[in-house]
DNA sequence: ACGTTATTATAGCTTTAAACGATAGTTTCG
DNA sequence: CGAAACTATCGTTTAAAGCTATAATAACGT
């Protein structure tokens, strides 16, 4: 009944960190400045004091296992926790950087103010910016590495280690030279309008292309077909100005001189959400029960 | 610019919260069976990790610093998340126990059914209840022995580490024997009317005696002539129901047969207050402010 | 198919550091 | 002022964490 069974030690937890960043013993142990035993033994004495298994062979790629995903996300808090506390007592006050991840789109057209208005707010704290995309960004903020991410979603996570909000709902807008022949003026477009002009369009795979040929599809009855590849809305836009096509890009991009944005009505908005972990502090949530608990007492 | 500057291992913060809870080498060392020369270097390195003295000498006894002060709840906090996380990788779910401080009479006449219900709805969560006076439930919760506390307090306490709810405002009754002449039938009494009687009061020095001294003078002019010193409310009672005199009790309390209850309204109320350790996950504040510089994003 | 490369995992040796016993140095108390 | 109670330091011992070397295994290229 291993009462007090050893508590794993935070170098364990530091260790296994980093090797599910690298997911490779050799490269996180070079990241570390170990030797790729050493990690290994860390990461096999924090198995053992779990009783869990963190991570599976499949061949000669390693994969987490779920438990190891959870404890990724525990260390990096713990971790972060413990590093922010002790520059906060050894310094006298907090200045543990904040790591926001966030898309490049994101960055230039949506996050300016309020980044402009949190560094006002609290110079205190270094802002740590990351640009990764979707996917990326998410895993950044469920493994720790990240406090918050902003990014585009279909729908809130559904996941329990996330909590999300709903930041802004943009549409979507075709971005065209402004001295094109026929589009100039007007309110909205419908797809079928711009369905024969050369499109400039996210490299394949990308979330806004996949959207794009569904959309396509729908309306037109085929698939676009994409004369330019480009990724990030700048450099769209840049291909726009230089008169390589026209491009559908969030209506919230600034055009620059010579081009010009129209709201697209055939295509689904796009949401913004902020995402973080949900905080696990295990406790919390029931020391949170006991007290609503007593607080039922007769007041 | 110690960069990486070695965090503190889980070894030295256990080390330092058993000492700061014995403020005293050699007992704390038996208490985590380790030599006191072990201890006290570990203790050491984690002023040394912290640039920080954690504790001052007067003499032959040991105060902790206010720094030192800080990092006891900080290691409670984080040594208690561990061993619960690591409890929850184990066997798979959430056992941690809840620990609650507080006196008897809270205990007896406030608490019970909200711990039944707690019991009810949160089965898988062992309850530690710990039963301690006022100031000694103060520590523990400071210090991060004991998760929530419920104590009797003039008013919620001022100190930025603690957040305190206010459960319950219980008037002072006077219990006597019910055959007791002259006070058998009425509203609320005044202190002279039980002026003459025997009193059975708690021993000197508890908050609840200081209060009764306090306003026995204002409103008869002399100090209280104490019969009977007993402490807790059911030995006061019992004492009232074999004759040995009165005594002023919470009206919450259950009187024994042959025992009646009276209110006072002479003496003030009493406000029963829960109180908890504000959660220093020293990050969370500041992702917070960042979160809501974000959601004022154009919505 | 087979050698080459990349990588994990184990073994033996070395080094670091944590624990211990002994003890000097302080303060308090009778 | 001596005894008792502790803290803090000093070598010495012991445990554990690191390193190099290497076996084992999987993927890759020709």
């Amino acid at each position: 009944m291993s009462i007090n069974a050893s508590l794993p030690r935070l170098d364990w937890l530091r260790a296994f960190a980093t090797f599910a960043e690298y997911r490779n013993f050799t490269h996180a142990a070079r990241a570390l400045g170990l030797s790729q035993p050493a990690l290994h033994t860390q990461v096999k004495h924090l198995e053992e004091a779990l009783e869990t298994p963190l991570y599976r062979r499949d061949g000669r790629t390693l994969h987490l296992t779920e438990a190891g995903e959870r404890v990724v996300g525990y260390a990096n808090e713990v971790l972060g926790s413990m590093r922010s506390f002790v520059s906060e007592v050894r310094t006298g006050r907090d200045q543990r950087p904040v790591t926001l991840t966030a898309g490049e789109g994101a960055y230039l057209y949506l996050l300016g103010p309020s980044l402009e208005a949190f560094r006002r707010d609290h110079p205190e704290h270094p802002l740590r910016l990351l640009s990764e995309d979707r996917d990326t960004a998410l895993e950044s903020v469920r493994s720790g590495r990240a406090d918050v991410a902003v990014t585009a979603l279909a729908a809130a996570p559904t996941e329990a280690a996330l909590e999300a909000d709903l930041l802004s709902v943009v549409g979507i807008s075709l971005a065209f030279r402004s001295d094109h022949p026929g589009l100039c003026d007007g309110g909205a477009l419908s797809l079928d309008e711009v369905a024969n002009a050369p499109l400039i369009a996210p490299p394949a795979g990308r979330p806004m292309r996949r959207l794009l040929e569904g959309a396509w599809l729908e309306h037109t009855g085929r698939p676009p077909e994409v004369a330019v590849e480009a990724s990030g809305w700048p450099l769209m836009l840049e291909f726009v100005r230089l008169g390589l096509g026209v491009a559908f890009v969030n209506a919230f991009c600034a055009p620059p001189p010579g081009v010009a944005l129209r709201p697209v009505h055939d295509l689904e908005p796009v949401s913004y959400w902020m995402l973080w972990r949900r905080r696990s502090t295990p406790a919390s949530a029931t020391v949170e029960a006991l007290r609503r608990a007593l607080a039922r007492t007769s007041r």
